[in-house]
DNA sequence: ATCCCTATTGCATCTGACGCATCGATATGC
DNA sequence: GCATATCGATGCGTCAGATGCAATAGGGAT
């Protein structure tokens, strides 16, 4: 992180990630001014990025607000950013286990770096749609879909990925250092699955397993989460439900089963 | 076009496009020099724009091939802002729906359970009863916004998610259990369009079709409905331009119209 | 009318993007 | 084995262009 690259890009690509922010979604996106002040930078210049940005198709902008939200080119750029086999194999199951197993939230994620992305979500009817989770990015430590999209790296990989990570934030639970999560994903690598109470928050427990590929290293993984009172007792029950899950869609993204762990392919 | 506006960022941005070109995605990614030479720049500098969006998440890199391809962030930009630009886009396509094709009331819906939830409604000018559409919950079975949002599932998820709800209810045509339903979402689906004759509510005629994202599941359908006195000849006809209207809203999200459902696979 | 908010534009300053050259790494030929 | 080629990263001097200030212009409000 010392690298000190600082560059224009790096402030005119910060403006995107502000536009997509919950608050400037909810706000059906923001203005120059609001953009520079949450930026801290001159509206001058953040005008003219935007107007670059907007002549790309990267943003576009409410014709009586003024405010610009993220563009139509975005999109197209990000249905060749996802992995689309796992995308359409993940969605049929995922929509099982709410449906017919479990009742609960179900997440398809992915490994960034030290965080964990939600690609698919799906909800049971009966639950309040609170937060929109695709997209969204939380600890890699401290879930139950990141501890087994860890499942496979040994203690010195674990220690690189997560050096500068700051531990013990989240729920009572939560590992307090590296050697805390190391002994948990070696619990969970011995299960198949990883079972998390009260580590990312109060109240809530989480079931996770991954999800292989061909190659047979680790590309995903899938999670159920739900309040302890409705899923505590289940949770067994519910962790085995998701590892065959987890199991049904590596089978279709052409993993034999055979191969344990192989160097896996994402990096950093 | 010749707005003589130049700007690294324009540059830079330009390399994001070549990486989601087909040429390239088909390739697996593009490496430094391939990029370089395309675009006609030096090599150093294309290098050195790529380690910004890498260390954005905006490009990253497969490992051993040193190929950039799209990047993760991309994707998480477009699923935040997806709901955002649901209803941003959705609004002026409802609006020239009702006002030069069809003349009836437009709805776009979510599937919420097994119900119909109604986000955006455009009446005529020349009716008479106002009920406030949007937020209203409807039956997903006797509807035609359900019938598209239920475009992709199959027999066995149909039947999960419909569990304990009560057919037969509504107009003297809804379909009277979950095979009957089944049955007309197939028509549904080989059409791309579905269409209602007095299945909700006597006297009453619906069309719908579905909005897809860029990940490719149905996320919306847009839909009209009218009495039947009004629409009913006209009802191919406005099918056919709601289907129309559904897949430029697919389109404005990222949708590639290529894959309905599963397969999309990359080669080597 | 003034006041306040907004976004855009003119312009001088100097950052940082640029191209050239070099260097390390991996690959292919002889 | 050495030579040659390819590809990506980096050091450096130069100048395009990003930056910030200030001025401008368009709305709404009161």
């Amino acid at each position: 992180m010392a690298d000190a690259s600082p560059s224009s890009l790096r402030r005119a690509l910060a403006l995107l990630d502000a536009l997509a922010s919950d608050e400037a979604v909810a706000q059906g996106g923001w203005g120059v001014n609001r953009l520079a002040a949450q930026q801290g930078r001159d509206q001058s210049q953040v005008s003219r990025t935007l107007r670059v940005f907007a002549d790309a198709g990267f943003v576009e902008r409410d014709a009586e607000s003024m405010a610009y939200r993220v563009g139509w080119r975005v999109f197209a750029l990000a249905a060749r950013a996802g992995d689309q086999r796992l995308l359409a194999a993940g969605a049929p199951i995922i929509r099982r286990l709410v449906e017919r197993d479990l009742g609960e939230r179900i997440h398809l994620t992915v490994l960034q770096g030290a965080e964990v992305l939600t690609i698919l979500t799906e909800t049971p009817p009966h639950a309040v749609q609170t937060v929109a989770w695709a997209g969204r990015l939380v600890p890699a430590h401290n879930t139950s879909s990141g501890r087994a999209l860890l499942m496979d790296l040994e203690r010195d990989e674990l220690e690189r990925r997560f050096t500068g990570v700051v531990f013990g934030v989240g729920g009572p639970n939560a590992p307090r250092d590296l050697d805390e999560l190391y002994q948990r994903i070696l619990v969970a690598r011995r299960a198949g699955y990883a079972i998390v109470d009260e580590e990312f928050e109060p109240g809530l427990v989480a079931a996770a397993a991954p999800v292989r590929d061909f190659r047979g290293g680790v590309v995903a993984a899938l999670n159920v989460s739900a309040p302890t009172f409705r899923l505590g007792e289940r949770l067994p029950f519910a962790a085995r439900a998701i590892k065959a899950a987890a199991e049904e869609l590596s089978k279709q993204l052409g993993y034999d089963g055979l191969r344990p762990r192989s160097l896996a392919g994402r990096s950093a």
